[in-house]
Formats: C-alpha cells, structure tokens, sequence
DNA sequence: GTCTTGTAAATCGCGCACGATTAAATCGCA
DNA sequence: TGCGATTTAATCGTGCGCGATTTACAAGAC
C-alpha cells in the first residue's frame, strides 16, 4: 500500500497547489516548467523534459499553453532545426516574482520542518531511482 | 522539492505496475478498485470512491470500463435509487488469483525492507492527512 | 553527393483527475 | 401531505501522462 500512498499523497499535494496557482492561472505542472525556466532560460524541449522527466508528447501540448497565455516563446532552433528552444517572455519573467511565496507555503502546509521535508525527499528521490532500475 | 519528488516518484511506481498489471489487461486506477472490490464485494459508488479517494466523475467512467471488461456489475440498489451498487463478476472474482502475487513483486521492487515499506508509507500517509487539512 | 542511421519534436488516441453542473431520489419537517 | 433541502451518480469540459507512430532534420559511411 506503499503505492496508494504515493498515489494519493501526489494527488492531495496538487490540490494544495491549487489554490496557491490559481492567482497565477497556473497548473503544478506549468508551475513545475515555468520554475525550471526560471532558473535557466532558453532552453531547448528535450532539455525540460530531462529535467521534469516528461517527454515530447505530454510537453508539447503544456508548453503550447504556456505559450498561448503569453508566458514563452517556442521558436525552432536556427542551428539545429530539429530543436526548439523555449525562451521565456516578459511576461513569463514577471510571473517569477508572484511566485517567490510559494515554496515557503508548501512547506507550511506540510506541517513539517524543513528538515524533515528534506529527510523524506530524498528518501522518495531514491525511491523512485530504484524503481527506473527495473 | 519534496512536491516534485512525490509527482515523479507517484509516475514512477504506476510505470512499475505497468509490467506487472498488463497481463490482467488492468491500469493502476483499474487494479486499486478491483483490489477494493476483492477485500469487500457489493459496495457503492461512494463507499468505493471514500477508499480511494475519488470522486464519481472520475469513478463512473472508470467503473464502466471495468464493466465493459465483463469484470464487475453496476446495478442500482432497488432499496435507494439514488446508489448504484457494484458487484464483481465470476471473471472479476477470478482475476484476484492472478493478482495475488502483484503486491510483492512491488516491494521487491522498492528495493527496501518490508519495515522500511511500511514507515514510509505511514510518513507519506501522515503527510497526505496533514495537506488534506488545510 | 547519396544513403543509412540516429535524434528531436510533434501528433494521435486513450485513460485518468477534477471543477462545475445536472438529474433523480430521499429526507426532514411544518 | 407536500415541498424545500440534502444526498447520490452521472455528465461535460479541460488538462495532464503516455504508448505508438510520424515528420523533419542532422550526422556519418561510403
């Protein structure tokens, strides 16, 4: 039942970022791509994915979102046309800022120190390393 | 971080039932409810979605692919027409043999002691109560 | 230069999740 | 008894995830 909990827990953790993404019109996921533009700007479809461990098929249509709300741009990479890089506009900069409290919320929501939060984190981390063995 | 951990990991674990799940022709979803149905037979809708923690319009569509798979029945209860009352059929009750050795393939693939399984789960279920408050 | 091989993203179809609404049946209570 | 309030499923629309396939481009062999 190690599983339901995961299940379960994943899903009571998006219901807790819900109401704190609403403001910014954003779902966890486009919260979760977003966050990774934040910290690296221009960077290219395959390159988000490794890092939100998605692929093509579910980033594309995500991103075209983001993109239709006016937070990013997708353009074809000139160099390489197979790739498109994915830049952040203005807009999709400014959004950092209304951010910023977030993190901190969801670590008082969890009712845990931060030590704590860290502790299970890794051992969730580990977890999941140890199931993408087999 | 402690948010992504539990999304990928929650991703990574329904990838490993995948395998295992694919030869009874059941999603992860699927099996949570048959798993339900095989402890107590005959329950309701709600009775059901309490347990895994879902609500109707993600449960009916679900029930009734399971119904189409000739693996339980949906009846309204003639007592209150209000609930619809699902009851497993002799290819849902059959199944549960060759489910039975699904839960330890899982452990062993977690990797961790049985002890280990169980604290964990206890922690992410804590968390899970404590998000769900507020 | 052509041809094969490999890689990056997009497309398609299906199955969850879930907010919001609806329809039907039951309950409570004057 | 009648009638509003409550409960139970179902319905509808949107947004993920992901297996499988497709398209376009790049790189290397000859």
């Amino acid at each position: 039942m190690l599983c339901f909990a995961l299940y379960s827990t994943a899903h009571a953790m998006q219901q807790s970022y819900k109401s704190l993404l609403a403001p910014l019109g954003l779902t966890y996921p486009q919260y979760l791509l977003m966050s990774a533009l934040w910290t690296e700007d221009d960077q290219t479809v395959g390159a988000l994915g490794r890092q939100v461990l998605l692929e093509s098929n579910t980033l594309t249509p995500l991103l075209k979102r983001l993109e239709a709300k006016g937070l990013l741009h997708r353009t074809r990479d000139s160099r390489d046309e197979r790739q498109v890089r994915i830049r952040l506009t203005q807009a999709g900069r400014a959004l950092q800022q209304q951010a910023a409290h977030i993190p901190g919320c969801i670590v008082e929501k969890t009712g845990l120190t931060l030590e704590d939060v860290t502790r299970l984190r890794d051992e969730i981390t580990a977890l999941r390393a140890e199931l993408a063995k087999g």
